[in-house]
DNA sequence: GTCTATATTTTGATAGAC
DNA sequence: GTCTATCAAAATATAGAC
């Protein structure tokens, strides 16, 4: 891997695990194993890094959702393989985490590939719930794109009561309770 | 008010707006008008500073609540009149926010506020909801417990949607769908 | 109890050797 | 392209005057 690619890789870990104040430009290095000045000859500056950080990221979480909504089975199935395909709660979501921290969000480029990223999976679980409502898997008295944005929102909000109760369970709970609503 | 209180307020505020690490003891001394060295007359540091105006923030949180659960009506009406309340989606919840804030869920001091306050959260919205099935305003084949939990990570969720589309869109359709749901 | 002065470490960034 | 040296500012905290 280029010192490049391992600078992008070591702060996609650290926005994850810590938070974009956190990563700052001597963790990068270190967990990197960059010189100090690296950082600055492939990037203007740390919010540079964190913007590419942040694309790379929502170009693997949706690589990801995609290999997941890909596989092979009915559209319901499909769906419920995404909404069931193991998570480490606790660490969070890479993607959702970020919205809640102030300052990504206060920033309109680090802020936009969250945006797109949410969009693009609502819009894929939209086309898959219309698919498996013309099969009668799912009822069709449901508004498509209201069902698909609940779905990401349970995810999203899994997440959240799983970091408060220190555990898990939340947020597997709230999947199966997904899961569920789609029967 | 006492320089005390000035401090948590302030420390409050920020913890909300920009979270733990932007919350620093000269950013908190400019807000409260307090000086440079009185944060540390009243608290051991700066940690110790977070934990009171977190358990303040916890406390707020549920008196707010309770309020809204207590107004006259059936239950479900007051479950709906919590729902519905008007709340600033983009400024983000006060507590779930901090959920999702690293530096806080690591310390378990500043985590177990929040653990407290979702749980009895749940418990308040799960005794109304059993209050509503015997009435049978709500179903009364759906769990309590499980609605409940549904309920409170749903508006958390919509909190993470909102701020990532920098819109109180889908916050705001997030409660209208869990209200729908209760129907 | 509150203030100013000060100290140490970290942050974010630049300069310039190699 | 990478490294070391260095810098100004901020973060966190302490000391001690008042």
């Amino acid at each position: 891997m280029t010192t490049r690619d391992r600078l992008v890789e070591s702060a996609q870990e650290l926005l994850w695990e810590r938070g974009y104040v956190s990563m700052s430009p001597k963790a990068v290095q270190e967990r990197s194993g960059a010189g100090q000045g690296s950082m600055y000859h492939h990037f203007k500056g740390k919010a540079d890094l964190a913007a590419v950080a942040i694309e790379r990221s929502a170009a693997a979480f949706r690589e990801s959702a995609q290999k997941w909504l890909d596989q092979p089975g009915t559209p319901l199935e499909r769906i419920q393989g995404y909404l069931l395909r193991s998570r480490d709660a606790l660490k969070g979501c890479q993607i959702g985490k970020l919205t809640q921290d102030p300052q990504i969000v206060l920033d309109a480029q680090l802020r936009q590939p969250l945006e797109d990223t949410f969009k693009w999976l609502q819009l894929r679980l939209k086309g898959l719930i219309k698919e498996a409502q013309a099969m009668k898997e799912i009822a069709t008295q449901l508004d498509a794109d209201e069902l698909a944005a609940m779905l990401v929102l349970v995810i999203q909000g899994g997440y959240v009561l799983a970091s408060a109760s220190g555990s898990a369970k939340p947020f597997n709970q709230a999947i199966r309770g997904a899961v569920s609503l789609l029967r």
